[in-house]
DNA sequence: TTGTAAGCGTTATCAA
DNA sequence: TTGATAACGCTTACAA
């Protein structure tokens, strides 16, 4: 891509540094402040690092140095001798193309992560991880002790990668239970459970020939969310109609052609993912299909867009930003040494519009 | 909310801490290196540094010794020393709901600054600086010179933190030019040339009342839109017709009301987001308004959805992506010490579907 | 309660 | 071309 215009040049030398309080251009260090207020090094560490057992005058003194100097402490020599970074990595799997769609499932981790860390004074590493080039970067780094714990934002497939680096001992919780059958904590929403609400929302309403529109095998909310439309069907006598999409809206276009095909006398559709809904919903429509008189529809995620739709979704609203906030919690706990619980469960809720 | 389960318990200290090689558990340091290929630490660290000078022998017995033992720098140690940290940031503006909408805005800057960074083997260190708390962690942390250099997404209003860092000889980097006037580097997409092109397809098409949904005006974004359209109509010698919306679907469904209200008679809107053309979309066919037979409309973005609205939305496409991959080149060019264009601006083209 | 001093693991300057 | 050695800025026993 050609950039229009960039006449203007400018450089960092071309703006004059400007120094704050009475200091030289180099950045105040510990020894600085010490001299200022006239105490040890040891002393004002202590003060800034919120020790008790200074004396409140000596405090006031260190405190004001500080503030004179705009003393900030350098992070790189406080975590060489600690031997923590106070910063912990975000894994993503770069999957190009589908990381950053509109279901926001990866924003919403991200935001609530970042949420939660702010809280806790911790900072952010985000990290992609889709080649396999950046799946070594990410094992490097993270082995190498740069951050205090890991983060993985829903695996494809059967990544081997929180599974080792939970047995280095370094903390990790992942989104969503590991496929490979490592032992490492993990957070998810109730898939299952939202799945099976919305399907009985829909034997309820008196829908009797319910497809579905499953998401990809190798991902656990694909997984989780066959079986919950599976195990639903199967209870109320009903029989089953699946079609497999990956979460995508092109997918979901095929896949309910092929639903279409396979029983044109369907009644309802649960899609995996409100994409595939949304395309759901076209297709039903230029086959001439009614929703929700001839055929419901119901979606996953309750993004933005649901209530967008023609006509609007009905949907499992999933707790994403929640979601990164839990699994945020549990990596602070599992790096204070705490022991936590090795799967957590978050609730999902079904938000019914008007599709179904 | 409630977790619904967890009673498994996991602590880091269940697994036994799997150690690679022969060392113990400690992370081999460039000492044990050094030791074991029989040199010094200084040959070392030129080895792992890409040093030249280091004979071909000694070399491949130094990167036998850093394979057997697993050694990975410690970058603490080497930030330390080097006054690099190797890692920027990129600040969002939290304004909670929104950062993180449809619009893919945010999440697209991201994904770009990753890839890049990713290339230039840095780590990216996310911000969210929303609250007035918030903008003071991302001052202290930025000025203490924790990270090489400042991204910095969209500003609302007038921020003064870029302008502030820059003047501190801090890298920085914006996405758009910064409102208060600092002479701060900026990436942009061209606003006003793909509002132009927008406005310009309709006035071909033989509309002549074109209003508009304009965005925030404490935004560049929506700022800069508003004149592409402004200029556009005039030099058409057409009147203009203006409401005002954030952005969001929400507002773009009272802004249409408005426009109807105020001219019943408008043959096209152009949007200044494709939410809001969403919104517009649907307000007019509830009005009884045919798009684009009697109003037709053009949206800004080129969100994913925008070929998935009734009718499809005719739009500017943004390239976001790259937005985020320039602004990191240039932040990498300036902290390199480099000359760059004070203001860059990525181009834009009219997706033409079937709503204009 | 405060200060002294010994590292933390690198890189960089000089000699050799 | 290689090796000592001195920083880098901080925390933390241990001593006072």
């Amino acid at each position: 891509m050609r950039p229009i215009c960039g006449h203007l040049v400018w450089s960092l030398l071309d703006n004059e540094v400007v120094v704050t309080g009475m200091t030289t251009a180099q950045r105040p260090t510990l020894e600085a402040v010490a001299r200022l207020a006239g105490v040890s090094r040891a002393t004002v560490s202590r003060v800034v690092n919120g020790s008790t057992t200074v004396a409140e005058p000596i405090q006031q003194a260190v405190r004001r140095a500080v503030e004179e100097l705009g003393y900030v402490p350098n992070l790189a020599a406080r975590s060489l001798v600690t031997q923590r970074t106070d910063s912990i990595a975000l894994v993503l799997p770069e999957a190009a193309t589908r990381v950053f769609s509109d279901d926001q499932v990866f924003p919403g981790i991200i935001r609530g992560a970042a949420q939660e860390l702010e809280a806790a004074d911790k900072q952010l590493v985000l990290m992609l991880a889709g080649s396999p080039a950046g799946h070594e970067r990410v094992e490097r780094y993270t082995t190498g002790r740069h951050v205090d714990g890991v983060l993985f934002a829903s695996l494809h497939g059967e990544d081997p990668l929180p599974g080792r680096l939970a047995r280095l001992g370094i903390p990790v919780v992942c989104s969503g239970r590991p496929l490979d059958g490592a032992e490492v904590p993990y957070v998810d929403v109730d898939h299952v459970g939202g799945v099976a609400e919305a399907v009985r929302h829909l034997i309820t309403n008196g829908r009797r020939r319910i497809a579905t529109i499953a998401g990809p095998q190798d991902m656990v909310a694909g997984i989780e969310r066959l079986i919950g439309y599976r195990e639903t069907v199967a209870a109320a006598g009903l029989p089953e109609l699946i079609a497999y999409g990956d979460f995508t809206r092109e997918s979901g276009t095929a896949a309910m052609r092929q639903l279409l095909a396979a029983d044109p006398d369907l009644d309802a559709v649960f899609a995996a993912s409100d994409l595939m809904a949304h395309a759901a919903l076209r297709t039903l429509r230029e086959a001439g299909r009614r929703v929700p008189d001839d055929v419901a529809v119901i979606g996953f995620d309750d993004i933005e867009t649901a209530a967008y739709t023609e006509p609007p979704l009905t949907t499992v609203k999933q707790p994403i930003v929640e979601l990164g906030r839990a699994m945020t919690r549990q990596l602070l706990r599992i790096a204070a040494g705490e022991q936590v619980e090795l799967a957590l469960l978050l609730p999902t809720e079904l938000v019914v519009r008007d599709s179904a």
